[in-house]
DNA sequence: GTATTTTCCATGGGATAGCATGGGATTAAA
DNA sequence: TTTAATCCCATGCTATCCCATGGAAAATAC
């Protein structure tokens, strides 16, 4: 899964190296895609080919008259590019994406768990603080799926995961 | 499949370039054709001889008496031109097409999955941003399919591709 | 614990093939 | 004969492929 953040920086090509552990997440496939961000924030988002696969099937559950639909194949396929990673795991990513996202030469890799997102620091920066001034403002908010997930028994053995031998 | 935009133009001939990764999806068919788009959207619709066999299968199931059997044929058949790529994958496009949608010089090649479509660019321009202001209004009615796909177990290993070792 | 080796990763850059594009030549239609 | 469509070749550009380098982390040996 896709997990941490990484820095890194366009080359003199315009390529940028997928930070390995994001690879390993793709499951070795060399198909990258990328699309602006369809929650609407300011930065890209990606996945592998299991990600697009299951969008495919979200779409093929819509009606083909629903009008979401339309929207949501524009978002995600229309709007995407369709990368390919060399064999040192780099991507060139079109400038249209670099441009809707700010980002110049310096980029942010933020996993979220079944993708990822790439940011410009500052945008990213932002977002961070965002995210903690929310995050400590709704610990009310989160208690609850919190407490339904122990009372499913969802961290049985959790707690003692391997490491007592 | 037929995924992200690429802007291009006639030449002086009339002609246009159908994008590489479109002709890939082709299938290395020569073939093309082009509609107008059948939900009554102000552009063209377009696919290769697999997304025509399919159309082929979904009138063979239809009844003979069907009224609206009549209107999918006329849709898709009686005003779809059939193109043939040059060697060097071009194709020209007739005129009434471009009129119907609105093409001069400049055009916009959309991917759409098992089609394509191709727009004036200050169409596209249009539908781009009416698509995501829907999006945006949406998000709710996104999660219904959402929802059901989670609950196929689409999203079976997706987090988790390769295992976590 | 320290030193050495091995592996993996990020990065730079040269060579090459594929792509978009322009235009001449040939063939078919009016 | 004129007009237009098709075929074919030429060109610059870009993306891709491939190899090389330096360094960090992990594994092994001392």
């Amino acid at each position: 899964m896709f997990v941490s953040t990484h820095e890194t920086s366009l080359d003199s090509k315009g390529r940028v190296s997928v930070p390995a552990s994001f690879r390993h997440a793709l499951g070795g496939g060399q198909r990258v895609f990328l699309w602006p961000a369809s929650d609407g924030s300011p930065c890209l988002e990606g996945g592998g080919e299991a990600l697009m696969k299951f969008y495919q099937q979200t779409l093929a559950r819509m009606s083909p008259n629903d009008p979401a639909r339309r929207a949501f194949m524009h978002a995600i396929f229309t709007r995407s590019a369709d990368l390919k990673m060399d064999d040192n795991g780099r991507v060139s990513i079109p400038k249209s994406l670099l441009e809707a996202a700010g980002i110049e030469r310096e980029l942010v890799f933020a996993g979220a768990l079944d993708r990822f997102h790439v940011w410009s620091p500052e945008r990213f920066a932002a977002f961070d603080s965002t995210m903690s001034a929310q995050l400590h403002s709704s610990q009310g908010a989160l208690e609850a799926p919190f407490q339904a997930a122990l009372a499913a028994g969802a961290l049985a053995g959790l707690a003692t995961p391997e490491g007592d031998k």
